[in-house]
DNA sequence: GGTCGCGATGTGTACGTTCACATCAGCGCC
DNA sequence: GGCGCTGATGTGAACGTACACATCGCGACC
């Protein structure tokens, strides 16, 4: 656009300054100019000097797809994610992005649409005609990991998640002790009926967080009940909890995450149930939020800029030729706040 | 390649097949093959047939860069960002990562990492040497605004914000009317003393919606008094809270986002104060906990999404040679809960 | 029966950069 | 004074693709 009748000869589609058009304002041959970009080390102050006016007249700016095309080095780590609207991947996402640009790398991040082989399959292709050097999957769905397995993904990569079912590649925290701890406070506290309402059922995490409540559960010589798939919502927390309340048959329960912790609160004060003298309740990731629900949640708290750092330092080392690298999950950290108290 | 001796296990980085490999295998000239690759109308069926297994027998994926480098086409639009971690930008981002992808075109998302103009700068840069095709700009400090305006963008642009200073390149929420709109739900309940908590000072929209606060007051010609300037965190809106409760001479407050408000109700139940009985409360955002909070929270819905959208769309039209599109602000709306009520 | 048009395919070239190698001056050295 | 070395610079390839143009066979047409 921007057909401004003031400038009168059309340019029309200027052509961007390539590193000739630099070479011949500078006065020296399109080699010394790529060296110059390139920090080499042989290069009379002065010609650089020279070099640098010349960038700076003509606002040159190097093309990185004809870099990528001759170093088939793209600088660029993919991110296949499938939800990033949600607290946790987005915390990571950042902390990857931030990682990354400081080792000089960029992210091109795809979201799937669906957990559908082909969706997987197509951003994955996606990715990789980007000619990504590496590659992060933030796909909590077992569907995307299986398929990421499947698929021969031709680059370092790693999986952040929560199982640890595949070691050699992936990256986690350690959801089942998370939710362990969780289930162990409340029995701590004297409760013996303790509800769990989970995350949908493909998701690894909320399988963990089940698998980790389930067996502290057994642990402690307690009745396990089936947990309610939930989708992560405080709405759903928000019903769920209107229908649990019509019969009082617990005393805590512990949410897959802290939304779902927040709307089950609600339902609780519409019930006419006091947080925690009645039910006492524990969430899951610690949202900046959480400390100031009503009351403020107990909740355990995951770092997942840690994971998203982590998984950059790994994929970085593995590409200068690094082998090992520590693998260990991250410890996920009970916050005791005012949502849980001791069975009346 | 480098057969150093040195190094055992050589992963061997095996050579990605190229167009002339798979026009090898089909037996055709590599032009053909490239003609499967864009659609093109005149392939014998047959001929297409042997060219599409012949890819996927090689596990062929068409080179990004190569592509990018002799169209000057990247298929890629440019997303500059400072902070994606809030709940709107996120939402924006997610639409506009959708739209772009329905027409073809992929999102480069650089987060620059504070609001000097170098750091803008670098950002642009970065973004301008993908060959980005079309930029969208969210950020909202005021300072990346006057930058952007400043620096020359090659490509069309939008900046999404709020206050529509730049009509021509910006697509906008009307901050200044929801404020209104929110400050106007609090006179009309009686209110006369309000308090407005605000976002950072050199936040557009923290700066448009004080102003909406501000005229909204001016015009019912009530008294104003100096905003709260805050950080949009909850934490802030709590401790806020606990120092402004000291003094009860308001009855009401206008937060700047959800989460202070949240933080700010917090303060509230610890001062012994009861939201709406004692203080009503808007925030503004409408993010999706805010019907769960306890009361559940009145405030003013964006629509994040449809912004997102429409950016995406104005530029692709942009792109396509067509000049007039909406600017329109975007209307925000309303929404009661319970977090007000009629002044006692 | 030659010309034309058209559908299907092949050949050259350009895109902007980096890499390997070539060049060239200047210097110290025996 | 010829030799080799080194630092600074230049030249000729590639990289993988799309575009413009050329080619070729074939049926339609006057």
């Amino acid at each position: 656009m921007t057909t401004e009748t003031d400038r009168p000869a059309e340019p029309e589609r200027v052509r961007a300054p390539n590193i000739r058009d630099v070479a011949r304002v500078a006065g020296v041959s399109y080699q010394t100019v790529s060296r110059v970009l390139n920090d080499s080390p042989s290069i009379r102050p002065e010609t650089l000097q020279r070099v640098r006016d010349a960038i700076d007249e003509l606002g040159y700016r190097p093309n990185q797809a004809a870099r990528a095309l001759v170093t088939s080095r793209s600088r660029t780590i993919g991110v296949l994610t499938a939800q990033t609207v949600h607290y946790g991947p987005q915390t990571s996402i950042q902390a990857i992005e931030t990682a990354a640009r400081e080792a000089g790398y960029r992210l091109s991040i795809t979201n799937i649409s669906s957990t559908e082989y082909a969706s997987i399959k197509s951003g994955l292709d996606y990715l990789m005609s980007q000619s990504i050097e590496a590659l992060i999957v933030i796909a909590p769905q077992v569907r995307v990991f299986e398929a990421i397995n499947d698929l021969q993904v031709g680059v370092p990569f790693v999986t952040l998640e929560a199982t640890g079912l595949n070691t050699s590649h992936s990256l986690w925290v350690d959801q089942v002790m998370g939710a362990r701890i969780a289930t162990r406070h409340l029995i701590e506290l004297g409760h013996t009926e303790i509800m769990h309402i989970s995350g949908p059922q493909d998701w690894i995490e909320a399988e963990a967080r089940m698998q980790g409540f389930l067996r502290e559960l057994g642990d402690a010589d307690l009745r396990t009940r089936a947990p309610i798939l939930g989708d992560w919502t405080a709405s759903f927390g928000y019903y769920a909890g209107l229908e649990l309340l019509r019969y009082r048959d617990f005393t805590a329960v512990f949410a897959g995450n802290d939304q779902m912790a927040l709307g089950f609160m609600h339902a609780c004060r519409e019930s006419g149930l006091s947080v925690p003298d009645d039910v006492s309740i524990v969430g899951f990731d610690d949202i900046p939020e959480a400390a100031h629900f009503a009351p403020p949640l107990t909740t355990v708290r995951q770092n997942f800029a840690e994971i998203g750092r982590r998984a950059v330092a790994l994929l970085l080392g593995e590409l200068r030729g690094e082998t090992e690298m520590s693998h260990d999950p991250v410890q996920p950290e009970l916050v005791v706040r005012q949502s849980t108290a001791r069975r009346s």
